[in-house]
DNA sequence: CCAGTGGGTTAACGCTCGTTTACGGTTCGT
DNA sequence: ACGAACCGTAAACGAGCGTTAACCCACTGG
């Protein structure tokens, strides 16, 4: 009885995606559920049949899309060959997570104080988690003590994450043009350290 | 009979000040008007002496943020002496406004949506004349077009006011790893150029 | 055929929150 | 000395919103 397409394309993740887009636009506080629901073409309270509540439907949200994050992030790193081609792997796939799901990460970035206090520790595991992945990939490609390398890491995910506020390149450039400069910001001599002077 | 220190530290300052902390933390809808009473020592309904409504404390906030950015980065401009130290200019000065006010960059960033129409109309024009400043700058010192400058602009300043989400660095080793990547990221030959080869 | 389940509806409740009102005290210019 | 700003308070109002309740219908499986 799923619909016709060969994904299974359930209500909840339907709803889900609604719900991030208006997140996204609105803020948490700024979004109602009857808004949630009309923009699934039901109304209002129908939605307590597939979420607990309203804080569930965020938490749910931010969860999976940190899993994502970090899964994705270990399995460019792990199907690399070295450590430089992991770096590039790693922003190749941040910046295909942010270009192809503007609204989850502008969420993600924005709400995490809108969370319960369990969902918030869940998700900044998570977080830390993905985080890691970065700073010992860094370390590996560029001799840069801890700190710095977190605080580069933070950074760049701010630089990537700005996709949203801007557009208005096509996607495969945006794409070419926010890699490089992730990668010169992160890479280039002097920056992080002095990778071995002449 | 205002306070002994040689700043005109006005309530309302005071109050613009607490709120923007908790804007930052909670978010717009986030934040009871008897939470930023009660910052500052007085109680709910009391601000109505100094402003007409929340929305317009926070179109005071953002207004004036926008007004500071943009009138400080026509001066860096302005006191170079060409366009690269423009440039290196412009970036120092975001970085130490980030640097300074956490609270009132993450505010800018977040909450856009939750202004007035004609507050927003306000502050997007200040704020598209502040970006014009960077994408001239840019355009001066590396040969891009004018799509990919503004992309690439909108992009440092994300990495740039990423920092609230990192601090556990020093304040100054702070500010020259975020010049040293934002520089890094806008002028490292074939980011945004080929920059004259060999 | 008919119990059960899944998914929808509308109405109502209750709380939170922005705003208004009515009131009072302190300071200052004339 | 006295009215006028100025700045505060407590109480009440009114709207919006998350959530629950009560009800209903379509479909499926034994």
């Amino acid at each position: 009885m799923p619909s016709a397409d060969g994904v299974k394309r359930t209500r909840r993740d339907q709803i889900l995606d609604a719900a991030a887009e208006l997140f996204a636009r609105h803020g948490f506080h700024g979004v109602g559920i009857d808004d949630i629901g009309a923009a699934v073409g039901i109304s209002g309270p129908a939605l307590y049949r597939h979420f607990k509540s309203k804080d569930a439907m965020l938490g749910e949200m931010l969860t999976s899309i940190s899993e994502r994050l970090l899964e994705g992030g270990l399995a460019r790193v792990e199907e690399s060959a070295d450590a430089t081609s992991a770096l590039q792997a790693l922003v190749r796939w941040h910046v295909d997570f942010a270009l192809d799901d503007p609204a989850l990460i502008t969420v993600q970035m924005r709400n995490l104080a809108n969370l319960t206090d369990p969902d918030r520790r869940r998700v900044r595991a998570l977080q830390r988690r993905y985080v890691e992945v970065w700073v010992s990939t860094l370390r590996e490609t560029v001799p840069v003590d801890e700190p710095t390398a977190r605080a580069a890491a933070h950074a760049v995910f701010g630089l990537i994450n700005s996709t949203p506020h801007s557009a208005h390149l096509d996607r495969e450039q945006m794409a070419a043009l926010l890699s490089r400069m992730a990668l010169a910001s992160l890479t280039t001599a002097g920056v992080l350290a002095v990778t071995t002077a002449v």
